[in-house]
DNA sequence: GTTATTTTGGATCGAATGGTCCAGAATGGA
DNA sequence: TCCATTCTGGACCATTCGATCCAAAATAAC
């Protein structure tokens, strides 16, 4: 078989322009002429590469859940009020850091289309699940080393943290100021006591 | 001046036709054509009492905010926990109850539009400060009458709180059922010791 | 060099969009 | 009764949408 025409573009760069327009603008407000403007590709290489608009989409949700929103390891030999810190803190320092976009493309993309798109339900419910399963292993594990009390429930406490996760997503699209969400972080971690 | 035919449908009860329809569907994904067909009025007629599709969206974002989304008041001779909690199951229950539309159309308007439209985004930050004002004097008394611990910062506990409440807009998104939310009411309420 | 295959981008498609026009129906005042 | 005014709903408009077509350019295998 011949090889032919190289593309003439890289991929994974596309799709995280695609990545960046589609955080920023969401689904329906972004249009495949928006795209292939921002992409810097032809119309005709960008579905040939992708498929339609609702393929290109989810390409780049998994792209993003890949890249800025993937799930950090969380290793058990760091104080885990410390790393939960530097978690929260991490995800409003994005947001303050970009404000126009909001805080996780996943969080935007199940608000905007969970009740008419299957595809981004699953991923949305999935990543939730992972999150929650994280952070519970990581504060059973604490509870068993004594570094937070014994009548804490791990589960709970691991629904609790992520619930104030997607929270700050709102509230950092009110206020993406340090001065402002700082010290929601500070009660939300003052229950691990 | 003559009065005319006087109009055929109840400007209101349309109102909230439309509410329910932006809600469920969001700003993007609804046309003026569903519209026409879900409020069972006629085009022009819609264009004559509303305006534009922006300006019928500001409408129903409106009616929603002094309707299902309005700020319910926090009398001081009921207990603060009792309260906060009562306000909180609310919420809940509200998203059990209606899974198809999220928990608050506000939240939802702003994940979508606050990018792109300063009069969403407007409304959006004077609420979290509405909301933020009246937990945060509901504490200050609740401090004041020894409800709560003197340690506690009533502004930071009522971020934290309206940050929880946000939370929930997207936990509920992904498990709408008690028995996934109402254990993080339990967590989030906890810290008011 | 020739050829087969692929990329590329402009032209273009039908459908859907938000919005307007207009003729006729319906009403209250004279 | 007649008229002015308003409401109504179907027809209609220009634009934009997502998506496809097609001819020209580019390349690897032969």
């Amino acid at each position: 078989q011949t090889m032919a025409r190289p593309k003439e573009f890289d991929r994974d760069e596309v799709l995280d322009r695609a990545v960046d327009l589609f955080w920023r603008n969401g689904y329906e407000a972004t249009s495949m002429a928006d795209m292939v403007e921002a992409l810097g590709i032809g119309r005709q290489s960008l579905y040939d590469t992708f498929g339609d608009k609702h393929a290109l989409y989810l390409a780049a949700l998994d792209r993003y859940l890949g890249g800025p929103g993937a799930l950090g390891a969380l290793p058990v030999d760091v104080p885990v009020r410390k790393q939960l810190r530097a978690i929260f803190q991490t995800m409003v320092d994005r947001a303050v850091a970009h404000p126009e976009r909001g805080l996780c493309m996943l969080g935007a993309a199940a608000v905007e289309r969970c009740a008419e798109d299957d595809e981004v339900s699953k991923r949305f419910c999935r990543r939730t699940h992972e999150l929650e399963d994280a952070f519970t292993r990581r504060l059973e594990q604490a509870k068993a080393d004594g570094e937070i009390g014994a009548h804490h429930d791990p589960r709970g406490l691991a629904r609790y943290l992520v619930n104030a996760l997607y929270g700050l997503q709102l509230s950092a699209r009110a206020h993406p100021r340090h001065a402002f969400l700082d010290p929601i972080l500070d009660v939300t971690l003052s229950v691990l006591g």
